[in-house]
DNA sequence: ACTGAACCTGGGCACAGGTTCAGTCTTCGTGCCA
């Protein structure tokens, strides 16, 4: 008790004299505790509660240098020159925009111990000589900023993400801290098991944000979309942030509210990078009306005063669209975040969300592995399939998740003998299967919301596990309004928005919503078909249950109180 | 899964209506060229 306490003031007063806070959150010091009792620390909290703060104020205590892994060269700079502001606080990159020598000398300075924080892409972290120099530095700890990314990026897109775990056992497993601004249950599961985390304490605070009003327009023609999206973002207050679906679309929006006289700027990948800085730093500097995006934008972006986040497409996933709707009203004050919405947008998701290595492909990448006798250098490996270092990489993952390959101390590949190629592959193939499964059930959960006819943050707040007060209007989002605007109640009001587009399906009432049933938030189910799962949240009489392998289903309560579907376990 | 452009067709020379097909988000790092 005494050290608990002790422990706390010199948190604090690290975070004062280095870096000029006066008080921690009851939440930030609860995770910093976490961190210097060397547990394995997840940390979700929105943008601006001070999540950087978690291991800053650690690492300038911790003897040896802290590893922080973040996604973006842009934001590890910005990291880096916001620590070296401070008195006491050492910070330095390493990437391939240094040159050699300047990430040689930046070695040389960890070596000495001169360095407190020390930021990388994952990538770097696939080089042997890097993970070597960072194991003889002996780092105190070890962060996975922007976390989400091991789940949402790791899986296809930057598969790096997947291999960190065995980067932080080839270092000698430091405490491992991943934070994160969003993450439902199975992203939150899927990064404590990526990244190998033991004994994970967990630092979850509320993922609601008050002062953000929601709204969901449905429509039926694309032309009164595009008409009602280029309306409502010239006539929201601004600054405003619009969010389209491909990078055509975004530059033809920007087009079009510049028409209108906006001060308006479209960025996407595609865009030099030269230009994309000079968007980011006029709409921070106040220069800008409206940003029109797509989903490049935005990590990073700390702006307090955005009022409007507009989704002219509807995004893949509700973790997606909280992450970019939490863009808005970070002072505080009101702001909206609106979804222009048809439902034939969701296909490109579902496109998207169907990306998977196909069973050749691993089946070659098994067979070559099992050809060599021992290990075999990722490159080598690379040459000998033709196939690209993230392909190979996607594959790879997939076969060790299937314990079919591992990786050794050196970083090579080998077979484990555990089954055969053919056998191998399967396995990896059905894997891949499953988390495809899981990617579409997340669209599912987005079109759930969009054509939701109850509270719009009641589902999204249960989507994250969290319990929202049952019963209760939210009153600010436009399903409450319309209810308490409506005379004959909320079931007529969510009949009139059903009415004027989406195809949402009339639901029976056949008992009060609020009638007692066994199947409460978070309780452990199991069903016939699905297997095991756990209730993720209840829209009427709906219940969204996240089953570990089908991915998120909605059944309807009455039919399984009927039919036994659910049992409880 | 959906969209839009390009291409194709046909009892008729101008274009409506069809079919096919490519493109659709996100980054880092490395090597090539100027």
């Amino acid at each position: 008790m005494f050290t608990f306490s002790a422990l706390s003031r010199r948190l604090q007063r690290s975070a004062r004299e280095v870096f000029g806070w006066e008080r921690l959150r009851p939440e930030q010091l609860r995770a910093m505790k976490s961190v210097m009792e060397q547990r394995d620390t997840l940390v979700v909290m929105p943008t601006g509660a001070g999540k950087s703060a978690v291991y800053q104020v650690p690492g300038v205590l911790l003897p040896g240098p802290t590893v922080v892994v973040s996604p973006l060269i842009a934001l590890q700079r910005d990291q880096v020159s916001g620590l070296l502001r401070r008195a006491g606080a050492d910070a330095a990159a390493v990437n391939s925009t240094q040159s050699r020598g300047e990430n040689d000398a930046v070695w040389d300075r960890i070596s000495e111990g001169d360095v407190d924080f020390v930021f990388l892409a994952p990538e770097q972290l696939a080089k042997d000589e890097v993970v070597e120099q960072l194991a003889a530095a002996r780092p105190a700890l070890f962060v996975v900023d922007e976390a989400q990314c091991v789940s949402s990026w790791g899986h296809d897109f930057r598969p790096e993400y997947l291999r960190l775990g065995q980067v932080i056992d080839r270092i000698g497993r430091p405490p491992v801290l991943a934070l994160t601004a969003s993450a439902a249950a199975p992203v939150r599961a899927d990064i404590v098991q990526r990244l190998g985390m033991r004994g994970v304490r967990e630092v979850v605070t509320g993922f609601d944000r008050p002062n953000i009003y929601l709204e969901v327009i449905p429509f039926r023609s694309a032309a009164d979309k595009r008409r009602a999206v280029v309306e409502r973002a010239a006539a929201e207050p601004k600054p405003g942030l619009v969010y389209a679906a491909t990078r055509k679309e975004s530059e033809e929006y920007a087009r079009e509210l510049g028409d209108l006289g906006l001060g308006v700027a479209a960025y996407h990948a595609g865009l030099p990078a030269k230009e994309r800085g000079a968007v980011h730093d006029r709409f921070l500097a106040g220069e800008l009306d409206v940003v029109v995006a797509t989903s490049a934008f935005g990590m990073g972006i700390d702006k307090p005063d955005v009022r409007f986040v507009l989704h002219a497409s509807v995004p893949g996933s509700l973790d997606a669209y909280y992450q970019e709707i939490g863009r808005a009203g970070r002072d505080g004050k009101p702001a909206r975040a609106i979804l222009a919405y048809r439902s034939q947008d969701l296909g490109m998701q579902r496109f998207f969300a169907a990306g998977r290595p196909d069973p050749d492909t691993v089946s070659q990448v098994a067979g070559t592995l099992e050809e060599h006798a021992g290990p075999v250098r990722p490159s080598d490996l690379r040459s000998e399939t033709g196939l690209t270092a993230s392909r190979l990489t996607a594959v790879v993952n997939l076969l060790e998740q299937v314990e079919a390959v591992r990786t050794t101390e050196s970083g090579d590949l080998e077979t484990t003998g555990a089954a055969d190629p053919a056998e191998a592959a399967r396995k990896a193939v059905e894997l891949g299967d499953a988390h495809q499964q899981l990617e579409r059930s997340r669209v599912d959960m987005m079109r759930g919301y969009a054509e939701s006819t109850g509270c719009l943050r009641r589902f999204l707040l249960g989507y994250f596990g969290q319990a929202p007060e049952a019963g209760r209007s939210c009153g600010s989002c436009d399903r409450c309004e319309a209810a308490a605007l409506s005379p004959d109640g909320p079931k007529a009001a969510a009949g009139v928005l059903a009415g004027t587009g989406g195809p949402v399906a009339p639901q029976e009432v056949s008992r009060a919503d609020d009638a007692p049933h066994p199947f409460r938030l978070g309780a452990r189910v199991r069903h016939g078909q699905w297997g095991d799962g756990s209730v993720m949240s209840q829209d009427g009489r709906r219940l969204t249950v996240l089953f570990e392998t089908a991915g998120y289903r909605t059944l309807s309560l009455d039919v399984v109180e009927q039919n036994g579907l659910l049992t409880l376990r």
